[in-house]
DNA sequence: AATAAAATCAAACAAAGTGTTCGGTAACGA
DNA sequence: TCGTTACCGAACACTTTGTTTGATTTTATT
């Protein structure tokens, strides 16, 4: 990839980041974005077609280290439910760019749907070794829901309790066998 | 209040959750809500200062009466959580105005963000009477999370199980003592 | 029924944002 | 070095916004 791209996506990207910090999604415009990255106006739409497009792109590259199956540095394994949420905690701890500020932002909704697909799949990988009466569909949703309740306020609190505790805490709050 | 005002109000309300179906918040233009309502530009402006002013009195008009401290016609006392969460659900299924397609669109977070906001009032009342380790801010966060979930899942079925089966669910399915 | 008050309307407006196109300039990779 | 590619800035037609104007109903009251 061209060098200048690149740097031009960085700049866009961070852009975006610093203006989600200080308004909401919809009250940013693509001129705000383009005047904060210092590019061009074409250059803009040359990389994104939308600002949806935009927010689609930066969320990927946000998520995808999140979420990804590596050997986990910090986790031995990661096979059973607790050591998986961990290492996804652990991951949000040490993610570069800066996940608090944005999922706690007045846009956090809107990221928050993003992780919460990516929670849906790594959940699903579970489900089947849980013994309950409820729906699938409902204990998923609970899941999902809570758990990103719970990192939203993990980070809120700037993470005090280690990922470890706080994937035991989560699990010990939630009756799923 | 003038007939007039009244009726330009409900038609702009009327609208407003008319389009909110088809398409997203940030995507709806005060123009297209004018077309829809069929009132004057000017005639908008002079009711609502913007549009974000409008969603929060629509909001306001929408939620009022289901967390309102009435007598409850359904269940004889709701001095008890189980009680009290079978009573907002039925006032749910009951609301006039057609939640669910507000509640499961595209803006439904929105519409959440100002739901949960009722609910944490509503948990509060309760919280000092659960016995457990994890800190009560995050305990809030967490059955104000997962409920507000389970409504949207509980609506996205059809409400196909009554309030007083779905409030023991969520009960079950919750660690709170 | 008459009247004063108030809400509505259409039209027009400047200002700001959108998305596209253009040719010129500069940086890249080979 | 040289062709390719990405960037820039300027201009564009277009939409949306929020405000103002003055004329036209509709309302509540007497």
């Amino acid at each position: 990839m061209d060098r200048r791209q690149l740097k031009t996506r960085k700049a866009i990207f961070k852009a975006f980041r610093n203006l989600l910090e200080k308004k909401r999604y919809d009250r940013i415009t693509v001129q705000e974005i383009i005047d904060e990255a210092d590019v061009g106006r074409s250059t803009f739409y040359s990389h994104f077609e939308t600002k949806d497009l935009l927010l689609n792109a930066m969320c990927e590259d946000m998520f995808y280290h999140i979420f990804e199956n590596d050997p986990c540095p910090y986790v031995g394994k990661d096979h059973d439910l607790e050591g998986e949420l961990s290492h996804t905690l652990w991951h949000i701890r040490d993610s570069k760019t800066d996940l608090s500020g944005i999922l706690l932002s007045d846009s956090g909704e809107l990221f928050m749907q993003y992780f919460k697909e990516h929670l849906y799949t790594m959940f699903e990988h579970h489900i089947e070794s849980f013994k309950t009466d409820v729906p699938k569909d409902f204990l998923l949703n609970h899941l999902v829901g809570s758990f990103a309740e719970m990192v939203k306020w993990w980070l809120k609190e700037n993470m005090k309790t280690s990922p470890e505790a706080t994937a035991k805490y989560f699990i010990e709050l939630t009756k799923i066998n």
